[in-house]
DNA sequence: ATTGCAACTATACGCCGTGCAGTAAAAATA
DNA sequence: TATTTTTACTGCACGGCGTATAGTTGCAAT
């Protein structure tokens, strides 16, 4: 007998939510993260605003649910640039510009994710699951220049305690002998990539040059010297 | 004969519009940039919110004020902080630690500073007065250093005309021989600092470590020693 | 004393999120 | 098939917001 997946009802219901989501989206693309207002999508869709209470309890909860899915989108595409490279250095590279690229070309969703939460959010203790793939992305890719690494590390003192054991529970069992440095390194390359392409979606540097993308690539090409990685 | 400064006028007109702006900054430390309301500024003050119309002419302009007295408050303290230190590391680390010890501070002041810009708002083109004054004191600190950091660098492919002429001006007028390396250096820089300090006042790191201090020390550290200055 | 202007208030419009009460249709049950 | 329950939705209301327009009050210069 064919098993109903879904049931019709539940059905209508998960297209009607998804397009409560597609909406926001498209209002957030127009007007920024600020532009997604419950009233503005129902217009959209032709209902009243309260209907979309059944969907989702607040509206916080929505943008929630979209920082997932976009925050999701970004990271596979940064992923999928770095799958399709070879060797420590150019998936290490991929993954970089693919960061960039994709926040150039989606700034309100980088606004979004990165921007001012709305007031009195709380993102979960755990931190969101996106957000510690492309962490965990990171830290792959600096373990996996870790051997020409090592010696260009002032190794501080960094401690396996200072670190989320979320983060560091598996790799410190794949890698029993990688030292807490190695993950502070890839928590400060986050930062490298982070701040530049900030500065550059915020429009920041938009008043001190006209080649942000020469200062990425400078900064990239640092990185990989100072990782050993050429 | 007393010249009177100012007329009574003048003088009342001014204390109030300084009692807007500081009951702004208060409603902001307390509730975030969002706090700042004109109907919350004015009930505070025993107005009406339309007031405040006669001192600022929209919200825009009173937040765009704020903005500019908060960045300026960073930077003289990153500034305070570096006269009072001795030679080129020890200066750079001074700036670089009173820039993350005031955000911390003041996590409103710097979401205000940084955070998502009102909607529409657009920065003058020549950038407003503390950054580029920050961004000078990146520029002068990187310049001391480059003795020792032309070394280190690879010159990439940057041009004088990548930058805008405001920032690099009096510049190359006092250091002729200098190459435009050195500006994108400390941009590049000042993308560092950023980055973690912004992922840190932000939270994104609260799920990531214990002690994002000295993540920020190690960068700094390494910083320090790409620029040969220890 | 009169005029003029500046500071302020009152009212109103259209946004917003959201709580509560009601309704119509679909689904489940009998 | 008839009845009950559940679900999806609407309507209305409240209080918040920025801000435009018009009216009021009091001080200052004439």
């Amino acid at each position: 007998m064919a098993v109903q997946v879904l049931s019709r009802r539940a059905r209508l219901r998960a297209e009607t939510s998804a397009e409560i989501r597609a909406t926001a989206l498209k209002l957030m693309a127009e007007g920024g993260p600020d532009a997604i207002s419950l009233r503005a999508i129902a217009r959209e869709m032709g209902m009243t605003a309260n209907a979309i209470y059944g969907y989702y309890p607040t509206r916080d909860d929505l943008v929630t649910t979209l920082i997932g899915e976009v925050y999701g989108d970004l990271v596979r595409q940064a992923e999928a640039a770095r799958d399709a490279a070879d060797g420590p250095a150019a998936r290490l590279l991929a993954w970089a510009r693919a960061f960039r690229e994709w926040s150039l070309a989606n700034p309100e969703g980088f606004r979004l994710i990165y921007g001012d939460p709305v007031p009195g959010y709380q993102p979960p203790p755990e931190g969101i699951e996106p957000e510690q793939r492309a962490c965990a992305d990171l830290v792959e890719l600096v373990v996996a220049a870790w051997p020409t690494a090592a010696a260009t590390q002032s190794h501080g003192d960094h401690r396996w305690e200072d670190f989320d054991p979320h983060v560091t529970a598996d790799l410190r069992a794949e890698h029993p002998d990688l030292p807490p440095a190695a993950v502070a390194l890839a928590l400060r390359v986050w930062g490298r990539m982070h701040g530049l392409v900030t500065l550059e979606v915020y429009g920041r540097l938009r008043a001190q040059t006209m080649q942000p993308g020469k200062l990425y690539e400078a900064e990239l090409d640092d990185l990989v010297r100072s990782l050993g990685l050429n």
